[in-house]
DNA sequence: TCGGTTTCCAAG
DNA sequence: CATCGCTTGGAAACCGA
């Protein structure tokens, strides 16, 4: 099946636009008689439940015989098909829903998949790539036979042209796959010339004898293992030679294969190893043991609970509000059973309680605390100290990290327990539960972190386990970071690294000091330190220093527990005996892989890879990863914590932000997966806010189960042995809008198609981020793009909400897809017989519209496929990378480069109390854990800072769109806001619909092989005449909506550009292309009525103001429909055009 | 070969 | 009952042209 759909996008990325879009249509159209018949047998899935559940409708079983209804009239309709075998397949697949009134089913899901997965396993694409190859063959047949022709009309000498018709190739069918040299057009034409065959698409049936490539990646190797595969020379030097010469000498794959262990191992990893750890040291443990491990864990287990007030020394209105949320949470779990992704205050709980989350908020509050003070020296001093030192001096560096930092603090809270004696981990749960830290007592028993409890307690039976105690962390290492800082004059750096350790550079330190001197100084220091952060703290640290950072964490390995570690002579020798995932950076993974290059199954010591050469390393892991490893192994290591103080955010401004749910993550329906999207956009929103952020891409992260793993995984709640999946978006502009970001999330969920009950994690990235501030001060002049957005916004939600919603409105057009049906139809015909007059409402589909709706009950492998193709070439309308691009003005101004969005001029009042109030609902545990820190630096920023400013940053198209009417009408009105647009984007768009036209006669000439051109200009044929050779009518579509989209807050178009769409129009039938002037012309109405409906809401006088850039665009209209009814007179059409 | 996107890995 | 498997960044792999 994973053939099968390679086969299937090639076949997508094969039809230019136009026909990509005539195959979509085709699916929802049940006699298409344009296209292949394979294309009109998939209309079966109209009627699947797909669309409504995938819009979250739960459906009444008035609509669903509705539907019923549908599906034999198109049954019937189209008996006289050819295909009529799969229909009736089809049909009988067609679920006889057996209690209607039950609104939702899940097992739905399932039975959809399967079902129409399978049926469209293979026929009806293999039909359609066998008609679509014997085209092929004609067409190149035709080519032959045109080209004797051209040779003798052109008498040309056969001596100059190396391409001499032959027959080297008969026995031959070639595969092109990826770029070569030649071109893959140049290919097709020297085989075919040469008695070859060429196929486009690896099917199953027409296997190709070779393939040409120049380049395989190691999955197309995999994939092509059974072809021969060859240089793009061998054709080349065949027909020199003018004979077929041995493909061996031309093959590309040496006979190693690395692929496959690769692939083994990856399987490997992940939940297994917690599982069932093989852990060097005690293992054997009976499971006689077991009893005694009950009464153990039992004990330690309640005093936690004993002791947690002590806790509510901080805020005690916040811990009060929190019981009383954990009350309503206990209170709820005993009615809904469990507490999952689906619940409202998921996130909330969730987020407390996540040690990882806690972590990785720390660091980056830990980060941003450090830039500013770097940015704050900076512009105080700017004759630092940094500056004048000595680069050739080698530099000394001190790393300092808590001994296992929450099994430590956690156990102040019990003073009857001995860090030193008992073993103690730091843990949730009492099974699956990860150790988040244990003491080095456990770790004598073989206990790591982020072990399992069943693990660790075959190793340790007496294992006591202790709850997280997050304030207390937060409150120490608080202590930790304030007492550093005092140090702050005599470090150069103080690079945090985590909650509980940084890296110091020592080096200005340590200068002007001999090798005895040093060592003195060093062990000092580190008892100096080591002795006042247990004074402040109860808890230890150790220290290791060395030359580098990689040693000096090689020197804390030894310094643990409670100690300090020189690492300064023989240090090649010395690091010889640790374990290679003692490096930094190299984890289980490049471990096993060593492991197997190795042939050793235990510990790989630093020694053990000495003995590979550096560019074995490197074919092996890459470049960085290979270079890493063969000079970390020598214990070299350039890694710098010097700040680059001229431009420190280059290092230490992030470059994304994301929340990432891995847990909890059980949903039935789309209505679940939407709303906890929402969720995930608002708490994105709540960051980037208290960030001062926006981001211009955004991608969403999908874990789905595995084929093979359980259904319910070992860990409750738990994600399991996941798959995962990518999708990323440009959004245009940069955005902070949860209500864009939203939208945009749904979107992308709907285009990887994942199961929803299959989804175990989810995880939104927002990356290319820009300074709020930045954005703020190019705001005046680039209003526009925010509009779009808005608009764009406005749109998705009108979709969702549509069908959400107002089901009345939904089956109409449901139920006029056979009459809309015909009437494309006659669209691509143009047979005056078969026209009849259409009511205007089906006369404005439009593949944009009509197609979403029947695209999302497609199944979901198709849908998939389509989805993607159609993002690819830019011309989903969610994904409004291109029109962005090309109608903003500003793009690439080396200052503006931001172009603006969501920002409206900050004189509107009303606008910041909004924010706040937004602010506050979404970002509870934020804000909840910044009240509670006890931290003294919470001081306001340093003006040179440019984040914050968070309740000037926040307008926002949602708010926008949220505020009172008045305000709102005031932006619109605002007169130099219109003229901005005319000034800076309708000009630029008038030139872009030129260069369109130009660009549609260039592409006319080249849509196809050059051979094709060739044979077009000397034999007009009519090959293509069932073909739109004009490229793009998607891009078109576009552009005229955004045209249209702009220019109607304007009063109507710009004259200039109605006469160059006029002009155009009047190219297109001078092609005899009357199908895409009514195409286009469909589409123009469409989207003003659909204007019209967007803003049927607003209030009176901009009502007043974009009705009349409505009527206006119909009267401007009217010369083209002119134009157009004349053609169709003198051809002897008769048109529908009102 | 190049640039954009997806996948993988690592760390705390 | 359980359990709270995040977040960021770098690098490799992939892919289309
Ligand atoms: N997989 C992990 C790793 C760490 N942590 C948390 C708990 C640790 O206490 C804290 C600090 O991580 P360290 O790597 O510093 O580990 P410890 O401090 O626990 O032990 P060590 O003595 O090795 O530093 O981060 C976690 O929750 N899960
Ligand atoms: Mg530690
Ligand atoms: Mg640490």
């Amino acid at each position: 099946m994973g053939n099968d759909r390679d086969q299937y996008s090639s076949f997508l990325r094969s039809l230019d636009n136009s026909e990509l879009i005539q195959y979509i249509n085709s699916l929802s159209q049940s006699q298409s008689s344009q296209l292949p018949p394979v294309l009109a047998s998939s209309r079966q899935q109209i009627i699947g439940p797909t669309t409504l559940e995938s819009e979250g409708i739960t459906s009444t079983p008035i609509k669903r015989s509705n539907h019923k209804r549908d599906t034999s009239q198109n049954a019937s309709l189209i008996s006289s098909d050819p295909f009529n075998d799969d229909l009736d397949e089809n049909d009988i697949s067609v679920r006889v829903p057996a209690n209607e009134d039950e609104p939702e089913e899940e097992d739905n899901e399932d039975e959809k998949d399967n079902t129409v997965g399978s049926l469209h396993g293979f026929g009806d694409y293999a039909t359609y790539f066998h008609n679509k190859h014997l085209k092929q063959q004609k067409l190149d047949q035709e080519y032959i036979n045109w080209d004797a022709e051209r040779r003798k009309t052109l008498n040309l000498s056969t001596t100059s042209n190396t391409v001499l018709s032959s027959t080297i190739f008969e026995s031959c069918i070639i595969f092109v796959n990826g770029h070569t040299n030649p071109s893959i057009n140049e290919i097709h034409r020297l085989v075919i010339l040469n008695g070859g065959k060429f196929i486009s698409y690896l099917t199953k049936k027409s296997a190709a004898t070779h393939i040409i490539c120049s380049r395989l990646t190691p999955r197309k190797k995999i994939e092509f293992r059974n072809y021969k595969i060859v240089k793009p020379e061998w054709i080349v030097d065949c027909i020199n030679q003018g004979k077929l010469l041995d493909w061996k000498l031309y093959r590309i794959i040496e006979d190693i294969d690395y692929g496959q262990k690769r692939l083994n191992f990856n399987n490997n990893d992940d939940d297994d190893s917690n599982d069932d750890p093989i852990l060097p040291g005690q293992q054997v443990v009976n499971d006689s043991d077991s009893d005694e491990v009950d009464e153990n864990q039992m004990l330690p287990l309640t005093q936690p609970d004993e002791e947690k007030e002590p806790n509510s020394q901080f805020s005690l209105q916040d811990i009060n509000e929190e019981e009383q949320k954990d009350m309503e949470k206990v209170f709820e779990n005993s009615n809904s059973k469990s507490v999952d992704a689906k619940h409202p205050d998921f996130l909330k709980h969730f987020f407390a309680n996540s040690r990882l989350h806690h972590l990785s908020v720390w660091k980056a509050d830990l980060r941003l605390k450090f830039l500013r003070k770097i940015i704050k020296d900076q512009s105080n001093s700017m004759t630092s100290k940094h500056n004048t030192k000595k680069n050739n001096k080698r530099s000394i560096i001190m790393h300092i990290d808590f001994d296992c930092f929450f099994a430590t603090a956690s156990c102040l809270n019990h003073p009857k327990l001995d860090i030193n004696k008992d073993p103690i981990a730091v843990t949730h749960g009492l099974r699956t539960s990860d150790i988040a830290s244990c003491n080095y007592v456990a770790r004598k028993f073989g206990v790591k972190n982020g072990m399992w409890v069943t693990g660790a307690l075959k190793l340790c039976p007496n294992l006591i386990k202790l709850d997280y105690d997050f304030v207390n962390y937060e409150k120490y290492s608080n202590e930790f970071y304030n007492y550093l800082s005092t140090y702050n004059d005599k470090f150069d750096t103080i690079f945090p690294v985590s909650i509980d350790e940084v890296l110091v550079d020592i080096t200005s330190y340590c200068e002007d000091h001999d090798d005895d001197d040093l060592q003195t100084l060093i062990a000092d220091l580190c008892t100096t330190i080591r002795r006042d952060i247990f004074q402040l703290t109860k808890c230890t640290v150790s220290i290791g220093v060395s030359y580098n950072v990689l040693l000096a964490k090689l020197a804390i390995k030894k310094a643990k527990p409670d100690g300090y570690y020189f690492l300064h002579d023989n240090i090649e020798e010395s690091i010889k005996s640790f374990s290679i995932k003692d490096l930094p950076g190299i984890g289980g993974s490049i471990m096993e892989k060593l492991s197997t290059m190795l042939q050793k199954s235990d510990r790989i010591l630093i020694e053990d890879i000495l003995s590979f050469s550096k560019s074995r390393l490197i074919t092996e892991f890459g470049d960085k990863t290979g270079t890493k490893l063969y000079q970390f192994a020598r214990g070299i290591d350039d890694t710098s914590i010097q700040i680059d103080y001229s431009n420190p955010e280059a290092v230490l401004g992030r470059k994304s932000v994301s929340v990432d749910v891995n847990y909890g993550i059980r949903f039935e329906t789309f209505d679940h997966v939407d709303d906890f999207l929402m969720r995930l956009a608002k708490e994105l929103y709540s960051r980037l806010v208290s960030l001062g952020i926006c981001g211009t891409n955004i991608t969403l992260r999908l874990a789905r189960r595995a084929p093979n793993a359980p259904v319910y995984p070992p860990k409750y709640l738990g994600m399991g042995y996941c798959t995962y999946v990518n999708k990323s978006s440009r959004l245009g502009v940069p955005t902070n809008d949860w209500g864009v970001i939203g939208s945009e999330l749904k979107a992308l969920f709907r285009m990887v198609t994942v199961p929803v009950h299959e989804l175990r994690g989810v995880s939104v990235t927002l990356t290319k981020l820009q300074d709020i501030e930045g954005l703020k001060n190019s705001n005046r002049q680039m209003r526009l793009p925010f509009n779009q957005i808005k608009l764009d916004d406005q749109k998705q939600n009108q979709r969702q909400e549509f069908s959400k919603v107002e089901k009345v409105k939904i089956q109409p057009i449901t139920k006029l897809s056979p009459t809309k049906n015909t009437a494309t139809t006659t669209l691509f015909n143009l047979s005056p017989s078969k026209r009849q007059k259409q009511p205007k409402v089906s006369f404005l589909e439009d593949v944009n519209n009509i197609d979403w709706e029947v695209f999302d009950s497609l199944p979901l492998s198709l849908k998939q496929e389509i989805k993607q193709e159609l993002q690819s070439r830019g011309l989903v309308s969610y994904s409004p990378v291109k029109k962005s691009r090309s109608s903003s003005p500003i793009k690439g101004n080396g200052i503006t480069k931001a172009y603006m969005q969501q920002l409206l001029p900050s004189q509107l009042g009303a606008a910041p109390k909004y924010v706040r109030v937004i602010d506050k609902g979404v970002s509870p545990t934020r804000k909840r854990l910044k009240l509670k820190s006890p931290s003294p630096q919470k001081d306001p920023p340093p003006k040179q800072v440019s984040f914050q400013d968070e309740s000037e940053g926040s307008y926002d198209s949602s708010i926008l769109r949220e505020l009172p009417s008045s305000i709102r009408e005031d932006v619109l009105k605002d007169l130099e806001y219109k003229k901005k647009i005319k000034k800076f984007d309708l000009k630029p768009l008038r030139q872009k619909f030129n260069t369109k036209i130009e660009k549609s006669e260039v592409k006319i000439k080249s849509i196809n092989f050059e051979f094709i051109k060739q044979c077009k200009s000397i034999n007009p044929s009519p090959i293509f005449i069932n073909q739109d050779p004009i490229t793009n009518i998607i891009e078109i579509k576009r552009d005229l909506k955004s045209w249209i989209q702009t220019s109607i807050p304007q009063q109507g178009p710009h004259e200039e550009d109605i006469n160059a769409l006029k002009e155009y129009i009047m190219l297109l039938l001078d092609q005899k292309n009357l199908t895409k002037c009514l195409i286009l012309l469909e589409y123009i109405e469409r989207v003003l009525i659909a204007e019209n409906i967007n803003f049927e809401v607003n209030d009176s006088v901009e009502r007043s103001s974009i009705e009349e850039g409505i009527k206006d665009w119909y009267t401007s209209l009217l010369p083209i429909k002119h134009v157009i009814i004349q053609y169709s007179k003198d051809n002897n059409l008769q048109e529908t055009l009102q």
